[in-house]
DNA sequence: CCGTGGTAACTTACTCCCGAGTCATATCCC
DNA sequence: GGGATATGACTCGGGAGTAAGTTACCACGG
């Protein structure tokens, strides 16, 4: 490949990688992703990424903004719709279904188990992660209200709890890609409904 | 160091490697921990690991048994106690709870995400989560029996809920290690009770 | 219209480090 | 002597990061 510009301007460009970035990023993982595969990937050479993103957690960082913006984003503007109880949740995962149905890559970018956790990328991911706790308390501690129940490690335990219920499902969904949005959703009302009937002995 | 003998003998040196080795492996996880670490832990050169467990997967699989025997052994134990519903789980998480209360790092060592998704380390995580996939569906298929609700999907869903949420509150515990094992039990008994009580709207 | 120099875009070909895995050798005990 | 236990000092590969050079575009003076 001859070493000359191609005469993409930098904002394209990087746009570009950082779009290339989520996918390979979120395919396989911070991990076992190099730099040069994203380059491979989106068709330039390893030191044009150092050139604009500094380092592999420049990047990274990069990719996990854009990524985030759209799904933390989503989970607001969900929340802000104003159901309480199963509804709230049901809309909230109804909501990020539709919007990882045609990039489910983004899902697995922003909840990297191997992402560093120092450093930058730490700071981007603490910083994300607490506004999904402000959320997440909001609508848990609604229910904790209901029986009087003011402990905050209770609300704590309790909020971890539906943030990885909500992961989960998520989660299940990502791995049976033949069941649409719509039956996904239907599928959490249901084990919503099941759990909360108090059925249980 | 001199390069001779110490005295003591293979099996007892390789119950100490991996006594130690759960215990790094536990704390830091499996992609941040080298051969060497363990080694410098245990006391020894690294070589003699080579000479034992033949690889770092080897080493790994052999705390991954070890740690493994004790933790799903402990679900089966208390599994096999016949408790149903919420008692049931917080048995469960009772008995692991005691179990962890001196050796915490066994947890993160079993459920460790950095850990490799293929070969050997692959198969015996694979084992282990289906011990644990039939104990869960268990004891959630009597909660979907209980409704009449036989969908293969559901069930795995919600099977999935579970463990993800087995999972969260025994890693909230580690977070919290001035909990008592009891008072985590009671922690969760009371959640149980918030949740299943049906009073969402 | 035609150089011509400056700058932005881009690549090849490296260095460097760290960790997995190995080899040759040393000591101890029987 | 011989086998088991042990180690210092390597090799080797892969991925992060870099130095130095190449090409295209553009603004300007002639």
């Amino acid at each position: 490949m001859a070493a000359g510009t191609k005469g993409v301007a930098r904002a394209e460009r990087e746009a570009q990688i950082v779009e290339v970035a989520c996918r390979v990023f979120g395919e396989h993982g911070y991990a076992a992703t190099s730099v040069a595969d994203v380059a491979a990937a989106a068709g330039i050479s390893k030191p044009l990424i150092y050139q604009y993103f500094g380092s592999k957690d420049g990047l990274y960082v990069a990719a996990l903004r854009a990524a985030a913006a759209v799904l933390v984003g989503e989970i607001e503007r969900t929340a802000a719709l104003g159901a309480v109880g199963i509804d709230r949740a049901v809309v909230t995962l109804d909501g990020m279904f539709r919007v990882l149905a045609d990039r489910p890559w983004l899902w697995r970018l922003v909840f990297d188990a191997t992402a560093p956790r120092e450093g930058e990328v730490a700071a981007v991911l603490a910083e994300h992660e607490q506004r999904l706790v402000v959320l997440g308390s909001d609508g848990v501690g609604d229910l904790l209200a209901l029986v009087g129940n003011t402990d905050p490690d209770d609300l704590s335990a309790l909020r971890a709890v539906w943030e990885n219920t909500f992961r989960t499902l998520v989660g299940w969904w990502l791995d049976h890609p033949d069941v649409t949005p719509e039956a996904m959703s239907a599928r959490c009302q249901r084990l919503f409904a099941v759990v909360l009937s108090g059925s249980v002995p």
